[in-house]
DNA sequence: ATGCCTTGTCGCACAAGA
């Protein structure tokens, strides 16, 4: 089974570059996330029509996840537990089953959290809180568990190209490579890191000042996988070709191939 | 330096992104 994720920056925006990637790549499921689009004004039936069930969590203008997949998506799950007044669209689960096993697949845009020292920031690190604590219960549920989107943390320095210009970002800020750490404590495996040691591999690059031309790149799209899933994990890459192409997202598709 | 781009919004500039 082929999952990947991708930050698309926009669905309506991105509809045209979006289908021309799922012929090119043709993952069975995809996580999809800032589709800033409202559930009924995603554009569904081009995805149908692509082969693909379709589940939203979406809001007007910003945030929205969305999750895309062949077989059929099973016990959907909206929003992360734990902060009931939490009104942004950032996480959808869902169970994706074939012969030989099921899969559950959390798709989430986690809070960018700038500018430090604000309410954006403590709303980051309390969104991870909940974060950890939902990846705790999944993972003693012994289902094979892929937990895929826009982390909004680069892990390492090496994880970006100029790591000295993000010290005073959310992203790379200690406690939020601390909390992303900790979901690794519990057992996950960062898909990418396990199988690609070559250097510079990024998922992100700024529109602006040429980001993309220099390689000036960040790495804060994940796909952390349980015990089960790293078990049954046969290949990882990213779609960097993306970042190249016309009206392009500022992210680039990460996916994961596991034997299920 | 703070903007450089890009998207969405009941647009005629602004917020938000990272």
């Amino acid at each position: 089974m082929k999952i990947a994720t991708w930050n698309i920056n926009g669905v309506k925006a991105r509809i045209e570059t979006a289908l021309t990637w799922l012929k090119e790549s043709s993952p069975d499921v995809v996580c999809l996330q800032e589709i800033k689009s409202v559930d009924k004004n995603f554009p569904r039936e081009a995805f149908e029509d692509a082969g693909y069930h379709v589940e939203t969590h979406g809001q007007k203008g910003f945030n929205g996840v969305a999750i895309l997949s062949r077989m059929p998506l099973e016990d959907v799950t909206r929003r992360l537990p734990g902060n009931p007044h939490d009104e942004q669209a950032r996480y959808i689960e869902a169970t994706v089953s074939t012969d030989s096993g099921a899969v559950r697949i959390a798709c989430l845009y986690l809070p960018n959290g700038n500018p430090l020292a604000s309410e954006k920031f403590d709303y980051k690190l309390a969104w991870m809180q909940r974060l950890e604590n939902r990846v705790q219960e999944l993972i003693a549920d012994e289902m094979p568990l892929v937990v895929a989107g826009d982390f909004n943390v680069i892990p390492m320095p090496q994880d970006a190209k100029r790591p000295d210009a993000w010290t005073n970002d959310a992203l790379f800020q200690p406690e939020s490579r601390t909390a992303f750490r900790r979901l690794i404590t519990l057992g996950m495996t960062d898909a990418i890191r396990a199988t690609t040691p070559e250097p510079e591999t990024y998922t992100f690059w700024d529109y602006q000042a040429g980001a993309w031309q220099k390689n000036d790149g960040i790495r804060i799209d994940h796909m952390l996988l349980s015990p089960e899933a790293a078990d049954r994990l046969e290949a990882a890459g990213i779609d960097k070709q993306t970042r190249g192409w016309e009206k392009p997202s500022d992210h680039v598709p990460v996916w994961i191939e596991l034997a299920v």
